[in-house]
DNA sequence: CGTTAATTTGACGGGAATCAAGGGGAGTGG
DNA sequence: CCACTCCCCTTGATTCCCGTCAAATTAACG
């Protein structure tokens, strides 16, 4: 990774789409803070759990899972993170997670002591890192829900409603995961996953052209399926 | 604990064990900040989902749930809040669960503005209130990995080891909460949880007193059983 | 075009949920 | 002081959703 590092620091120029968030502004006034360009191939691990949190990310292009793992094997996905996102930001200073490039991503990379120099020096910036903290919490809040009450069906419709709105506003979805990745996150197998994705297209709330490129049909039924909390 | 601290100044006897943790340190140099001292009947809400935040909280005895529900009331809880803990801090403007007490609680109450004002002039505040935020992800992480992919003897002997922690680091666990609230925090019913715990105590791995009186008693045993996260 | 991985679908079983009933402890009122 | 009541907890019987095991189909890739 260092010798990738040294690689990627000079084609400066970055491509691919840029996700809207609170994140645009984090580094707003502070132009010193140039991250390094980093590719990962597929299944690509970034950084491991316990190792020392030195750089933080920002998603480029691709995709990037954190997961942890029991010791038999049984993984669960904490987050999925898509261009525009940041990650690998920790307070403790190793990290909790590990995280692997779900497809051919690219990622910029920052030092962690240099964003946290720039937050003693500049309040708004310590309070934007903060609030991407803050945010995270509120997701994860979100996922208990999920992943402690909720039936497999209001998983997957969650799932889907949620990558339908991060990844196109409108139009297809173009999942980078695979069903193993997805049962991951939601807490079930990928037999059920596969399952339910094919009931869903049954009863045509959802449309497949193919088993990654899912189209949202009906979005108010596969919200009423969902079943959101209650406020929100 | 600055809050504890605060209270001090004028009242010197504060009751109940109060846990060591980053919070504890959160105040230190403001002894502006005194918080007023509430009490909740058992069952009380302290604050509403989608209400307006504008209090921050720590526990001085008692203890709190937070949770979120789902329109048939499925419940989560988000996690309880024992004699120690900060909560009700949040970056949004609304609270994003709702807080109750779950027996008599006695708590201080700060203004989030006077805070957010402290963190905008001390650095150093600013940065614990974040690492207070990252600590309480890092928590949901784990989780996560609990509801997501444990088994229900596997949520119940990681939640008693939990309490046992947090509440007495030795001796019998007093737990404030009932077998539905235990539930409702692992993502099962109340029957499962009491004939899992009925089963530990069948094979020695805890003794119970009476109902919400446990004492762990094979703690490696049930640490094993637990199967934490491969790195912890 | 062959090889391998990913996905789908079926059959079956099991772990936890649901339904139901019985005990026990704390508080209350007679 | 004791009976009564209300929860809370425990335990049993049964159900069912989802996991497991297995196989076929499709897609991806060199």
């Amino acid at each position: 990774m260092l010798l990738q590092t040294a690689t990627t620091i000079r084609n400066q120029h970055v491509k691919g789409p840029v996700a809207a968030g609170p994140e645009n502004f984090l580094f707003a006034g502070c132009p010193e803070l140039i991250g390094a360009r980093l590719s990962y191939r597929r299944d690509e691990e970034i950084y491991g759990e316990a190792e020392e949190a030195e750089f933080v990310y920002k998603v480029v292009s691709g995709a990037v899972r954190t997961y942890k793992v029991l010791n038999d094997g049984r993984r669960q996905i904490g987050a999925f993170h898509l261009p525009g996102d940041l990650f690998g930001f920790e307070s403790s200073t190793t990290h909790k997670l590990t995280a692997e490039a779900v497809t051919e991503t690219v990622v910029l990379v920052f030092k962690r002591r240099t964003l946290e120099y720039f937050a003693t020096r500049n309040v708004e910036v310590a309070r934007q890192l903060w609030t991407l903290t803050a945010c995270s919490l509120d997701q994860a809040m979100e996922r208990l829900l999920l992943l402690g009450r909720k039936t497999a069906a209001e998983k997957v419709a969650t799932f889907l409603l949620e990558m339908d709105q991060r990844m196109h506003p409108t139009g297809a979805i173009s999942l980078p995961m695979t069903r193993r990745d997805i049962a991951d996150y939601l807490g079930l197998t990928l037999e059920t996953v596969s399952r339910t994705i094919s009931q869903l297209q049954a009863e045509g709330m959802v449309a497949l052209s193919s088993a990654r490129q899912i189209t949202v049909q009906r979005r108010s039924k596969l919200r009423e399926l969902g079943s959101e909390d209650v406020y929100q």
